[in-house]
DNA sequence: CAGCGCAACTTATGATCAAAATTTGGGGAC
DNA sequence: GTCCCCAAATTTTGATCATAAGTTGCGCTG
């Protein structure tokens, strides 16, 4: 992740800000970023080729998203979540998600039916392969478009904030447990959406929020 | 507000970015920022005496709080909410705001209790004053204890989020209707914490989301 | 009303200063 | 003589600023 420089430069008219944003809120979410790990602004600035400037804003974003924290002395690091945060972001979750699921089923377009029975077929063969990359990704984008289909931008916004929470903690996770026991409540999720149903749909999302955030738990 | 030069300075210790961070949101939330007013990065330079990379940070964080909107073109403005954004907001903050009550009454304590009576009382001879921006203070002063007694961090910051969304819309309606016919349910709350009634508790921050979104939505 | 140029603003860099953490070295206790 | 602890020096990192370079939008001219 050294020559990213090169890479960023290639995607010119997007502001530079904006890409180190991406690209550490893609590590967070992701990649290599632990709970715990020290941020330093000079460190993304070698390792992505950037200037102080927009190093600096992006981590103001994410730090504001919840995505990292910014401890007393100028540092700054991935939040390390106790049981206590655990049941609070579970606890969020639930108030939000199943919400925006209902809103989902009641805009459901059959395209969108589509496109997210297709992302849970590339989620399950991710299982199946033991990849817990592509399952991070594919699973985040499940909820990420079920969450543009309800049509609510603001409790999209908050949602997405919560996933930038434990996004770290997930990964950890999942790589103690490897991909099986994952949980999927996709395939209802999909079912209640076609059939238009508000509450089976967030039904299925209470019970997926449910159970992915007390594997989170139970590992401590 | 131009002499806030020597202001900032004389609070050494804390960073600029933060200092200007706060004042601009206060300035959300209880100044003169209209919605779709353009906010621009040289104008707070000037205003505030600030150099232009705290400034800057200042902007992203509360762009990503959703307190300020980055339009497309580098331009960055107080968002415009319309019906749907405000009837979101109604659904986000019935999500969020009773469930905090309900913590809050399960955990606060008799001292809590009584800060709580004494924002509520400067609150409603802001009222009779016909005092704007005392009420939208200490309006927002007495849901902020309220939440932090609730003792969860990231449902309280996801509600400021919130608050800073429709902040400069309440203050417009605010400005038009006078402070005469706000909602105050803060003397059920208080009695709920008293009575330690979570379901109660919920039920008055239920009224106040209510009829205090209805209000805005109201006024266009 | 299309094209051009000006003015205001944003973006980004690198330098500079300050603060925190880390390392280093010396002195004392056992 | 060895180990440990504290303090000074070093190094790493953060904060801020001044400024250069690049966009955008607006108004003016033809």
């Amino acid at each position: 992740m050294v020559e990213n420089a090169a890479e960023a430069r290639r995607q010119a008219g997007i502001p530079a800000h904006e890409q180190v944003y991406r690209s550490l809120r893609e590590s967070v979410l992701f990649g290599t970023l632990a709970p715990g790990e020290p941020v330093t602004i000079q460190g993304l600035v070698e390792r992505l080729g950037a200037g102080m400037t927009p190093v600096r804003e992006a981590i103001r974003r994410l730090t504001a998203e919840g995505a990292l924290q910014a401890l007393g002395n100028r540092r700054i690091e991935v939040p390390v979540l106790g049981a206590a945060a655990i049941e609070e972001l579970t606890e969020a979750r639930l108030a939000l998600e199943p919400r925006l699921a209902m809103r989902a089923a009641e805009r459901a377009a059959p395209e969108d039916v589509v496109r997210l029975s297709e992302i849970d077929t590339r989620l399950d063969r991710a299982i199946l392969r033991g990849d817990i990359e592509g399952y991070l990704r594919e699973n985040h984008a499940f909820h990420s478009v079920l969450n543009d289909v309800a049509q609510a931008p603001v409790m999209k916004a908050l949602t997405e904030s919560l996933w930038l929470r434990f996004g770290p903690s997930l990964r950890v996770v999942c790589g103690q447990m490897g991909t099986r026991h994952l949980p999927d409540c996709h395939k209802d999720l999909v079912r209640a959406l076609e059939a238009r149903d508000g509450a089976a749909a967030a039904r299925a999302i209470e019970q997926d929020v449910a159970q992915g955030m007390e594997m989170i738990l139970q590992s401590l």
